[in-house]
RNA sequence: GCGGUUGUAGUCUAGUCUGGUUAGGACUUGGGCCUUCCAAGCCUACGACCCGGGUUCAAAUCCCGGCAGCCGCACCA
């Protein structure tokens, strides 16, 4: 049993206070839905609005929005409706349930991976594998999908999932986004949004949900070029990674530069490398510690077979341990491929080469005075085919001195060497088509926002709070009377409005006394209050406090509007306040 | 999904075994008094037996089912 502390206090700040509780409560609830609360919802807000400050703005990709219900078709190509299952089975006697497949591998040392249903059913009886716990039998196998599915149209003949990631919205467009992007690569989209996943039994709070929030960005690259523009500007970030080497010699993770990591080829480029630190930096800007973070690379057994490399981003947590926040792959070309091959649709890119390459090509060329009486209205057929024929099969059946037969949609035809003549010609090739790699960076938004909670949460002798960096706070200041009187109400409630005007989230509270309500704003974060004081009255100025340390410096009122901006914006530190 | 266990105001809890008055307390919250800087004090108010069925004259209490939480197993492309 875990010390979880930190987690128990956070969640109970959390429904306390209005950031989370779970879903549906007078209806008794609903496992794996969870409300975000009026400060939940504004946490997340502030921190998906400084993800798109990261990945929008500093790396120039543009968002989509797709629907979260997919028809079959789509999912189909994806790979989600055959494999986004397990294939289970249950005893008959003692009513376990496990997974077919590793039932079967632990008895016949056989990779069973990837058969049909009925083909493990019949292993099973074949091989008289019973119930691993009490040896008995075992039912037919059947698959157990994660999407949850739904029907599209009124009669119900079009089955429709839920989408179980972000990131098939943005493959399925992806001719229209190559045109939005003129065509070149690299280019970057993005989207957030929900997902939903019919998890079989999700019992970890807010770590396993149902429907949950992912921001998800898929960067189309040249395969044969993982170089990054950039990558200097990250090289000398510090990650702390943990390989998949280290973690089957049971070594612990390891602080190295980008640079480092790729040049030793611990990571497999620098597009990649370069998303890891981009992480890492959105991560350090939430206010989570770099102590707690850890990269670690997938297994090759864990990673998905079209996978080249995959990164988690994991946080330490006192009662899940580590867990995975972010995910970063290497997903190769695997996606556009599968979209390509269902939708018979070409995704691929063309690629132009610095220089266009001369070669030399053989040509056949038809002889049109003979091709007319001898192929008459299957002519202009056959010189069609010619074109698109290599012309040196056509040469190499003539020095044998055989006849050359093209197939035509029809029929076959002849060709003989006395209607055709072979030429030798230069051509110009400028570029060629390629089926981009996609690396993808993935955030379980949910995920982050417990992350950020836990680790911001603080107790010292005297108080419990949460350090909230100040930018993702979900309110920016509370002003308060120091007593309730003589007016100092009326100031406060003045200033809180100004407050407002100005763009800051600002509150008034005015009961109980001032300790208690230092007490309740520290506990939800806000990272400074206003205090309206009997000084006030006198010369016109108030006190910020930083909930950090518990410090006041006295200011203007009429400055205090700009300097909370400053504060809050990060342009300004409280410290250069007391100077 | 299986087994065990628990479910009383926003929170913690008494009462449940042994059915019987108006379900008691503390903290929190709202209002008021007081209060010149970090959850003080006083007055006052709001607020609960997880849901459904059964047994009974009578159910928070006993029984059955559901839902949810916790623990263990399984699962987590």
């Amino acid at each position: 049993m875990r010390n979880c502390m930190s987690d128990t206090k956070v969640m109970n700040i959390a429904k306390k206070r209005g950031f989370l509780w779970s879903s549906f409560e007078i209806y008794s609830g609903s496992a794996g839905f969870f409300d975000y609360g009026p400060l939940g919802a504004t946490l997340k807000n502030n921190i998906i609005s400084k993800w798109r400050k990261y990945y929008v703005v500093g790396e120039g990709f543009y968002e989509i929005e797709s629907p979260t219900i997919m028809p079959e078709e789509a999912l189909k190509a994806s790979g989600h409706v055959d494999h986004f299952t397990d294939p289970m089975t249950e005893c008959k006697d003692c009513l376990e349930v496990f997974r077919a497949d590793h039932v079967i591998e632990d008895v016949i040392d056989d990779d069973v991976e990837g058969l049909e249903n009925q083909k493990l059913t019949e292993i099973i009886s074949e091989n008289q594998i019973g119930c691993p716990k009490c040896g008995g039998h075992l039912t037919h196998v059947w698959s157990y999908n994660l999407m949850f599915q739904t029907m599209i149209g009124a009669k119900g003949k079009a089955t429709g999932y839920m989408r179980p990631e972000t990131a098939q919205g943005i493959f399925i467009p992806f001719k229209r986004l190559l045109r939005f992007f003129r065509g070149k690569l690299p280019f970057g989209v993005v989207q957030i949004g929900k997902a939903y996943r019919n998890e079989i039994s999700p019992r970890q709070g807010i770590i396993r949900l149902r429907e949950f929030t992912q921001a998800e960005a898929e960067i189309f690259v040249d395969p044969v070029d993982k170089d990054h523009p950039k990558f200097a500007t990250v090289a000398n970030d510090e990650l702390n990674l943990l390989s998949s080497d280290a973690q089957l010699n049971k070594e612990d993770p390891k602080m190295v530069t980008a640079k480092n990591a790729v040049e030793t080829g611990l990571v497999s480029s620098e597009v990649l490398a370069y998303q890891l630190c981009i992480a890492g930096r959105f991560l350090a800007d939430l206010g989570i510690p770099i102590e707690v973070i850890r990269f670690r690379q997938h297994l090759p057994t864990e990673m998905a077979h079209y996978a080249i490399d995959c990164w988690d981003v994991e946080v330490l947590t006192d009662r899940f341990g580590w867990i995975e926040i972010i995910g970063i792959a290497d997903r190769t070309d695997f996606d556009l491929k599968s979209h390509a091959k269902y939708s018979n649709e070409d995704l691929s890119v063309f690629i132009e080469y610095d220089e266009p390459k001369k070669i030399n090509k053989l040509v056949v060329k038809p002889d049109m005075k003979k091709f007319g009486p001898l192929f008459k209205a299957d002519a202009p057929k056959v010189i069609k085919a010619l074109e698109d024929l290599d012309a040196s099969k056509v040469q190499k059946a003539f020095d044998n001195d055989e006849t050359y037969n093209i197939e035509l949609e029809d029929k076959t035809v002849e060709i003989s060497s006395d209607v055709v003549s072979f030429n030798e010609q230069e051509e110009m090739i400028r570029g060629e088509k390629v089926v981009p790699h996609v690396i993808e960076p993935s955030f379980g938004i949910d995920r982050i926002i417990y992350s950020v909670l836990l680790h911001s949460y603080t107790e010292d002798d005297e108080r419990e709070f949460l350090k909230l960096e100040k930018q993702i706070a979900p309110i920016g200041v509370n002003v308060f009377p120091l007593v309730n009187k003589d007016k100092l109400a009326e100031r406060a409630h003045e200033i809180r409005e100004e407050l407002r005007n100005q763009g800051i989230i600002a509150e008034y509270d005015g009961s109980g006394t001032i300790g208690r309500r230092y007490a309740r704003s520290d506990e939800i974060g806000v990272p400074f209050a206003v205090t309206v004081d009997h000084e006030t009255l006198e010369n016109n100025t108030v006190t910020i406090r930083n909930r950090d340390n518990l410090e006041q410096v006295r200011i203007p009122i009429q400055e205090v509007y700009n300097v909370l901006l400053d504060l809050l914006t990060g342009k300004m530190e409280f410290e250069s306040l007391q100077q």
